[in-house]
DNA sequence: GCCGTCTATGACACCGGTATCAAGCAAAGA
DNA sequence: TCTTTGCTTGATACCGGTGTCATAGACGGC
């Protein structure tokens, strides 16, 4: 029992009275082999109980299998989501993930990246919004030759490299809905300055509007940076205005339960007095009192469809062209934070 | 610009007239490196931006530079509060870190992550609550010669392969602030059966009542399961019983969530009618209303520790021994969602 | 019975690093 | 001047796989 250290290849071809090679043929499967050597081979691997090393794989096939997993998102049920979606397609292959979050808003973000990928060599990444917006790094990979999805709120890409979500036309029906239940004044929390989920959102919710013959107010427009906080602020500022809002759509749930935090604070009944729907349908939305009204994007089919154009048909994965969906569609999720307009 | 893939080691030794050896010489800080010939060297890697193959090093030190993260984790927030505690240290190393999520409950779950194992190899794991209470699974990380540190709710190994929180007095210290303001009546809503961390919260809330002569009734402890669902239902159960209690602590935020829900549902106050405290201190515990008297656990503390030990001193870590605590407190924090008995 | 073809397997180099050990060379000592 | 010592550097083997090409034997056609 000297040897702790796992069984090589070398291993297995001495006692199986092979080579190297024939080893290596049966383990990948290679179809011209003799059956009984086959056979002899695959007995000894189990009796040993060998595994080949995937470091000495990567090495000899100039090529590893590793799938990063690039963010800066502040969203913890988001990123899990994804890492459970990707893993979901990866664990049938030989393909393991490598999460590398970033410091969102740190000036050597980019250098950070580039070091990993650099060192590392990933077969693919994925990279999730906001970082996925910026098209530097999109470069930045291509130059170095690995492949990489973004997914977005929009179509960032070509379809090969990208899997969105029709923000805008899902906030556009959140809006409606509010619309159609007779609300006039309906304000906006929009999410932080520059990016694109915000601006897809905030595009959904003036195109409602337009549509509905009504004005855009830029007073029921208020900034906010998708935390909890913000939703606060923002709240405070529109249920100030003198008509006030009877509606508000946060552009995210955080922000949503911000709204309804300030909302109770100052008595008001949630969704009598005030309508308020969000966005991302995460746990906490259906866990607040009133469970609320938010939009739903898939966000596991999007990370599986990634993954799958990562591993496009390699590494013994469904090579289908099935999963190679770009564009996926949200849903508004009705539950009890809108009511009808009063007066 | 034919050569796409970047430079080698040779690359570096043929260009800057030296041999393989010494570039790696150069790359390791080998101390007796003459000055110019080192300088020499760092120029050429410099120009040709070459970077050291990962694989290729890992095969030639038989051994390799990743830290997995195993978990079957329900709770988001915890599962990336880990990741980025870890993160925080290995990101000066060059260790990376890659994520291993099982599935709870699923019967081929230890074959699945044996299989991990022995694949990758990778230098040490991680293991968090509930499976890092599996003996069977640390039993096999020693067997494969994988070094691990097991997270829990109390002592669950020796020192070097684990970092615990001290849930039961944490427990025990907010039964006893429930009991402080009054309450006689204190329902418990325990956590799933069989695991560890809903055993020792139960221990506190009965050691609680015990030093406080108070009697343990069990109609006032209801199972659940740490979700939000579990959480209603036995707020149902809790909130029938004949003598109402007046206060109730949930063995997580989710669970407390949910008894909050029903308590609205029924027209009850909170905290004046009911007075309740979660466990975790997770996002939503202050975005709820009110916002949640619950406890909180160093969790990113812990997992910087355990990725200390995990590296410990080795891939040019701080070798201190600071990092190597094991045992961490968790502390009440109070909000609004208790209040004095009334009555 | 000879030759060409096809099949199953092996010998060997190679991927990009590191370890071992020897060798070159300068400074120091005899 | 010759040897000893110490410091720098290189030649070579190796880690554990895969690719290329050669080779031995079976088989069919003439």
């Amino acid at each position: 029992m000297k040897r702790s250290s796992q069984p090589t290849i070398n291993d297995v071809a001495r006692i199986a009275g092979v080579s190297k090679k024939t080893v290596s043929r049966v383990i990948n499967q290679s179809p011209l082999l003799n059956g009984d050597t086959r056979k002899r081979v695959e007995e000894v691997i189990a009796e040993l109980g060998y595994v080949p090393n995937p470091q000495a794989r990567a090495l000899a096939l100039r090529r590893n299998f590793l799938i990063g997993l690039i963010h800066d998102n502040p969203n913890a049920q988001m990123v899990l989501n994804v890492q459970q979606g990707m893993l979901e397609v990866l664990r049938d292959t030989e393909f393991e993930l490598i999460v590398h979050p970033v410091n969102r808003g740190s000036p050597t973000m980019l250098e950070d990246i580039g070091q990993f990928l650099e060192r590392q060599r990933p077969f693919g990444v994925m990279i999730l919004p906001p970082i996925s917006e910026n098209d530097q790094l999109a470069a930045l990979c291509a130059q170095l030759g690995v492949r990489y999805v973004r997914m977005g709120s929009a179509p960032l890409d070509e379809v090969a490299h990208m899997v969105a979500s029709n923000d805008r036309e899902a906030v556009r029906g959140a809006v409606e809905h509010l619309i159609e239940s007779g609300h006039r004044r309906i304000g906006l929390v929009l999410g932080p300055h520059g990016f694109r989920s915000a601006a897809e959102r905030q595009k959904g919710y003036e195109e409602a509007l337009e549509r509905a013959g009504l004005p855009i107010q830029r007073t029921l427009i208020v900034q906010g940076d998708y935390k909890f906080e913000s939703g606060m602020r923002a709240a405070e500022q529109l249920l100030d205005l003198a008509p006030r809002p009877t509606a508000v759509f946060a552009s995210n749930d955080e922000m949503a339960a911000g709204v309804l935090h300030v909302a109770r604070q100052r008595g008001l009944n949630v969704p009598q007095d005030l309508s308020i729907i969000g966005f991302d349908d995460t746990p906490i939305a259906s866990h607040l009192w009133p469970p609320l009204t938010t939009v739903r994007w898939p966000i596991a089919t999007m990370a599986r469809a990634a993954a799958l154009k990562l591993v496009g048909g390699e590494g013994g994965g469904p090579a289908g062209e099935d999963g190679e969906a770009s564009l996926f569609v949200s849903t508004l999720i009705r539950r009890a934070s809108v009511a009808a307009a009063q007066g």
